[in-house]
DNA sequence: ATTTAATTTAACCAAATGGTTAATGCAAAA
DNA sequence: TTTTGCATTAACCATTTGGTTAAATTAAAT
């Protein structure tokens, strides 16, 4: 029936039920179901419940962060990049909807989970260089004054937000399956639009 | 110490576990640390977890809901309300930030919990008549042509996620407490001006 | 073919967990 | 003062939970 690896059905199987329920939600039992493996098994391949979980939370944080990359180590002109990001960006949280809930809430119950999760990605180097990068659009007169923080928030918010939160909106706006996807592949567009008009209006 | 009564510490013990632990992570004994009572209080007042957690839940589900009646019932100009609808939105999740992360969460569990909990906010009506005075606006050439569902995603979407995400967002961008609260504050403007200028804008 | 190592399983265990109960305190009514 | 009904507690219980272990099975090396 499956391929995969014992391990590799665990870690999909663990990511499955860690997203939704959290650390301290989350069966081992359940994890053992899903993977369709003993139970004794996830201790076999990962000491106990903590390791599992830190091991799949620190490889989404990256995906989710991975998109960022994008904005800085792309030769393309500004408005490409940003247009690059965005569909990146929801096509990422498209794969996996759960996971920057799952982030946000684990981060919220401990804080710690962030720190030195990052090495892989320079943050700093990032901000800096997507500074100058605006900084130098605003010299050229492309786009009005806008920092970083603004930018970046408007941006993840338009991309991340509506996939999050897709059983709310589909029941509050009251869309079936079909019309709710093709908003969201509308808004790869969309929301570039959005952002770059923005830039363009000069105060 | 506590001048509420038991009845009331629960709740608010219960909101700030669940919300953050969700259903299956919450544990009862923990609900009753924080609100310093017995275990058994909690099913002495309800009659156990789940309807405790139900509770909870519909309370924060209608808190969220609550100020997209602002869209409806207020006699302003549509540009006003669309500023009153940002500044209320953002208000109310400072207030509790967890609670939107919370309830995308538990309604992808279980999502028979929105059903009839929807009751008191008449939603087929609020958006027939948001419909008609986005009509009206377009008609009268005041907007773009947009659709409902678009301008609520990007509207929600703003307000929203730079709140829920505040950890995450603080640790990439580097901000303190100080600088990242200011940023929100300016937010009840500028995600205003953000939309409202993405309406004026004609194709 | 035999030994060795890696993988998988069922049975088990101590601790934690949701929930109950019987006894106790305690204020207002009688 | 006594009684009544609500509020509160500690002790308890059955089940679930994370984790262990020793035996069994399979695969790899000799």
């Amino acid at each position: 029936m499956s391929e995969l690896s014992a391990q590799e059905r665990i870690k999909i199987a663990a990511t499955k039920v860690f997203t939704l329920k959290g650390l301290e939600g989350a069966r081992m039992q359940d994890i053992a179901d899903e993977a369709n493996i003993n139970k004794a098994m996830l201790h076999y391949y990962f000491r106990n419940k903590k390791q599992l979980f830190e091991i799949i939370f620190e490889e989404k944080l990256h995906k989710i962060f991975g998109a960022m990359e994008l904005l800085i180590f792309s030769k393309d002109a500004f408005e490409n990049r940003i247009r690059a990001f965005v569909e990146k960006q929801i096509s990422i949280v498209l794969e996996f909807p759960v996971m920057p809930i799952f982030v946000m809430l684990e981060v919220r119950k401990n804080p710690e989970l962030l720190e030195g999760k990052f090495k892989n990605i320079p943050l700093d180097v990032i901000r800096d260089n997507f500074r100058k990068v605006i900084d130098a659009e605003v010299m050229s007169g492309n786009i009005r004054r806008i920092s970083l923080e603004e930018l970046l928030m408007n941006v993840m918010s338009l991309c991340i937000y509506p996939i999050i939160a897709e059983p709310i909106l589909k029941y509050v706006l009251d869309l079936n399956q079909e019309s709710y996807f093709e908003l969201i592949e509308a808004r790869k567009k969309s929301v570039s639009d959005l952002i770059i008009n923005d830039l363009k209006i000069l105060k």
